[in-house]
DNA sequence: AAGGTTTACTTGTAAATACAAGTTATTATT
DNA sequence: AATAATAACTTGTATTTACAAGTAAACCTT
């Protein structure tokens, strides 16, 4: 059971603030109330606001200047690459959509991973699924998703056409990513991922290996990233 | 009126428990002495250390845990690029040699600049920075520097071979990287990138392009960079 | 000896207070 | 009117104090 009542009143005043940013109560350069204002406000001390206000710089939401304020960042964040989210979320305002290649499926761990895996994560197995993100109609990613086979209960029977992985983990599962490993490459495309993204063979392709960690102690999720980026380049903030 | 030459408190604790890290003093599953250790120690209050901590939890060199302490984390094994922080760290446990092809050099800024300018920054001009990194006598990486030409007294004459720009500027200017953009491409190599980069012609590379945000107002430099990731990949963690 | 309990640690949360330092609008001076 | 000084903000740094909560080893009890 989630302890929400309990909830630190720095992690609530973070939630609020948060919620009224993405909401748009406030929208980019906008000054959020001075930090002695949020504290009568909330009847709260300073430092708890200045920790509330932290974790937002943290994740981006704002930048704090001395003398002046908290300024709002922009909303679209990005993100994607370097920060705690998926590529749902970065690519939100482009028309997005999802080819299920291969179904979630309950199989043996392949036996080179590329990461290493915790100790008793290997016997049970791994759910694997792929996909191809297509924006405005044509193959940008290719991606293969490695999870964990314990404690998912329906998992693959879900449908994950146009949903984040991240999002279903969070929102059905309780499991949210808080941090993890990734490596970057520029290769040549092979004949699959050439047909798959539907480029010449031995185009520059973006290879993105990550491991992500999760709240849930010991689960990790896995995801390799084949991306075209002759038209659109990976892009971040962080 | 002099300018306080001194680093704040919490600063100059970060940075000393940073350099014992990746110096090794401390070494992965560690655990750094305990805040109150580390308060009596230093002649500072808990909070502060605490300030310091929460830095270095921030930059990825050490992870928290309640009732128990301060854990070192592994430091980065490959090409630490892109975290914001401790990249020399990724680097100096390499054979790590740094080439300046083009010295820093004051100039106008480029005509048609990828990023778009914060105002005023333009007119005062630019400082460009080349450079080719080595690894194990191989060249890894060439990037090509653009940063503001203000406030930074003696830039130009300081010596770049084998040192972290971002180190410099923490170090040096007390200019810390707050936030930034980034863009990732995966090109062929023209000519002059084949020719740094010691590859063939048309090879896959990897193109990262970053604006880097400071704690500066107004201040952001610019990397843009190229990587030969055949062997080596870019390494990150977030 | 094995088991649970206590105790002494650790970090997490929160408050009140103080002053430094940067920003901006107001006021006073020239 | 233009400029300089001031005042009234803002966030940054730092201390002290207090208690909550998690961890682990020492300690009892069985």
């Amino acid at each position: 059971m989630t302890t929400r009542d309990t909830l630190p009143q720095y992690r609530r005043l973070y939630e609020l603030l948060r919620k009224q940013i993405t909401d748009g109560v406030f929208v980019e350069g906008d000054l959020l109330p001075s930090e002695n204002e949020l504290s009568t406000l909330h009847g709260v001390a300073r430092p708890t606001v200045r920790q509330a206000l932290a974790s937002l710089v943290n994740d981006g939401y704002i930048k704090k200047q001395k003398g002046k304020g908290s300024i709002v960042s922009a909303l679209p964040r990005g993100i994607g690459i370097l920060s705690v989210a998926g590529t749902s979320a970065a690519l939100s305002s482009m028309n997005l959509k999802t080819l299920i290649v291969v179904k979630p499926l309950v199989m043996r761990w392949p036996d080179h991973f590329i990461f290493s895996l915790p100790p008793g994560i290997r016997e049970s197995g791994c759910i694997m699924l792929e996909r191809i993100r297509l924006v405005d109609s044509k193959p940008l990613f290719y991606d293969i998703n490695h999870l964990p086979n314990v404690n998912l209960p329906r998992f693959t029977s879900r449908s994950f056409e146009n949903k984040s992985l991240f999002d279903i983990l969070r929102k059905d599962y309780h499991i949210q990513v808080v941090g993890g490993e990734q490596r970057l490459r520029a290769i040549r495309a092979g004949k699959k991922i050439a047909r798959y993204l539907q480029i010449r063979e031995d185009a520059p392709v973006l290879h993105l290996e990550r491991r992500l960690d999760t709240n849930r102690v010991g689960f990790s999720f896995y995801s390799s990233l084949y991306c075209n980026t002759s038209v659109h380049a990976l892009f971040g903030t962080f």
